[in-house]
DNA sequence: TGACACTATGACTACGTATTCATAGTGTCC
DNA sequence: GGACACTATGAATACGTAGTCATAGTGTCA
């Protein structure tokens, strides 16, 4: 390539990456053989020289609508910046291990770690390096390692507090997996609120952060003799299964009992679910999350920063009081 | 780190990548000494050397439900063949030419052009290089570039075939954006099918593939004074907005009218929607997209592969004669 | 006209790995 | 015991870039 140009391989890098230190008339005769080669600057070469990647990567779940959003927003972002979103995906839990050895190997400028199945351990030890890395709605996180999470006991203390003025007297909660950080602390929200009411509120595990488990907890739920006045589910993908199952059973929402959700999926302000829930307001949470990436660091062994974004409740018909 | 363990580089390089061509002894002395200083191999240096990444790269649109889910499929079954997933994300179609800049750099082996946004001049800038690239479900690359796409016409005809079947007389078809291919070749379908049943069939563009979009088609189209008996439209998304449009309009599906989407997201089965709709075998199109990509690339200059996947027709309340 | 500043360019090196190629050690067999 | 095969290891090199330093050319000013 700098044979075909004629100049050295110096000015040559130069031309892509300092265009102004070369004389106009250089700049474009290795313009020209460029085009002719099909001459692109090598990435990765770059990367091994400059200590940089341009890449973020991003550890999550392989299923689940609300880390597709996730995903997607940060996207989106990284590519406003002009970096690069590298996806380590896992199905099972016990594949993160193997995610988290792939991503050392890469040097990304930053890693972002979602997902609750995540041990403690694993994510310190991410962080002992010297990449930087943030944990994303993950609050057994924080305090440890930098995190970003909506206010999950506030958000959903909120929504309690909601129905408490709507006159519920009792409730029951539907989680996803009981051993899950989010889903605790969510729980906790819910019920310590309830409880300053004198409402009780049960925990119920669907099993699995998925429409067919809510819909499925939802049947079961409909066997019982007498129905709470109120049901919260931990998250929307698994509210809309609820919903469906109820109406399914012949449970009418919000005429036998209201419902609220958590996440703010965009199918919660469709027509069709019109649900009540705690909205994420992903756009922050994820600008907040590359923020900590970006930013130098700050001090070393200093308790490392935990941000916490509130959430905004969305009003559906799920818990509108019929006028009848 | 090889002056740590006592050994050269090279027998450190060996541990890691061939460890059965050094003794147990001194395997061991190296492994011991990586953990002791956190030392990790070099993934940017690997590819540097060795030409291959084990990353494949991936031009999609930022937004949308189906393409949230393509990539979601993707990144699964690709970390199922231990490869990552670089997303190259655009908001506006203007942005697909940096984006395609951007991946050029990255010495990536294999890219998926995903998107219909993308012009013909730039799938065939891609593929010249010699790195293995395909389309994903664009009529247009078909005969041009490798490409692997669901069988949009006959899916949709045969979703037309199923309305005939029903008695309909007149029909209406709701696109996203006309200039799209996807958008023509299935809407050709439909027509094709629904005119050889002496059916016609206008078109009615969205402007989008969103809900909104949907939700405000189907508002204009209640405005009618005379309905048709069957709507078909060309997307999930779309189509679940249209559900809700028309419901908010008074219309009742299937009571009213029919209706069918293209797509089968996982909120089509959903039974809040249930909507009759041409599932497309998303795992089965990924798994032939990432063949193409593996293969050897097969004879240059010879017509590329354009595979193409038969779809399969969910049934859904949306067209379930009501039996009343 | 000589000292100096400034521009344009090139030679050289480092980044961390994988791949020859070479070499020392260790058996093995006739 | 010497020829040979085989194993374990190291030295040297290349991958394609960016940064450091050196140098030739070109003006500028006293």
């Amino acid at each position: 390539m700098a044979a075909e140009s004629g100049v050295s391989q110096t000015t040559v890098a130069r031309v892509f990456s300092s265009p102004d230190k070369v004389s106009p008339a250089t700049r474009e005769r290795v313009r020209a053989a460029a085009e002719r080669l099909g001459y692109v600057p090598n990435a990765i070469a770059r990367s091994l020289k400059s200590q940089r990647t341009n890449i973020v990567g991003a550890v999550v779940p392989a299923y689940g609508e609300y880390w597709q959003s996730v995903l997607a927003e940060f996207s989106r972002q990284l590519a406003e910046r002009s970096y690069q979103l590298l996806v380590f995906s896992f199905a099972k839990p016990s594949d993160v291990d193997g995610a988290l050895a792939s991503v050392a190997q890469y040097r990304l400028d930053g890693v972002v770690l979602a997902s609750a199945t995540i041990g403690q351990a694993q994510l310190v030890g991410m962080h002992s390096s010297e990449r930087p890395s943030v944990a994303f709605n993950q609050p057994a996180a924080e305090g440890v390692v930098p995190s970003v999470s909506v206010d999950n006991e506030a958000g959903m203390a909120d929504l309690a507090e909601h129905l408490v003025k709507l006159g519920i007297d009792t409730a029951a909660y539907i989680g996803g997996v009981s051993s899950v950080s989010t889903d605790q602390v969510r729980y906790r929200g819910a019920v310590q609120t309830l409880a300053e009411h004198g409402v009780a509120c049960p925990y119920i595990e669907a099993g699995a952060y998925t429409y067919d488990a809510g819909y499925k907890a939802a049947a079961q739920l409909a066997q019982r003799d007498r129905l709470p006045d109120a049901v919260m589910v931990g998250s929307d993908e698994v509210a809309f299964g609820v919903l469906d199952g109820l109406a399914n059973a012949g449970i009418s929402v919000p005429g036998d009992l209201l419902l609220t959700g958590f996440d703010g999926l965009p199918q919660a302000s469709w027509a069709g679910y019109d649900l009540t829930t705690l909205v994420q307001t992903t756009d922050v949470l994820v600008a907040r999350a590359i923020d900590v990436l970006m930013e130098p660091g700050g001090d070393p062994q200093e308790k490392p920063s935990s941000i916490v974004v509130p959430g905004t409740i969305r009003l559906g018909r799920t818990t509108r009081k019929s006028n009848a």
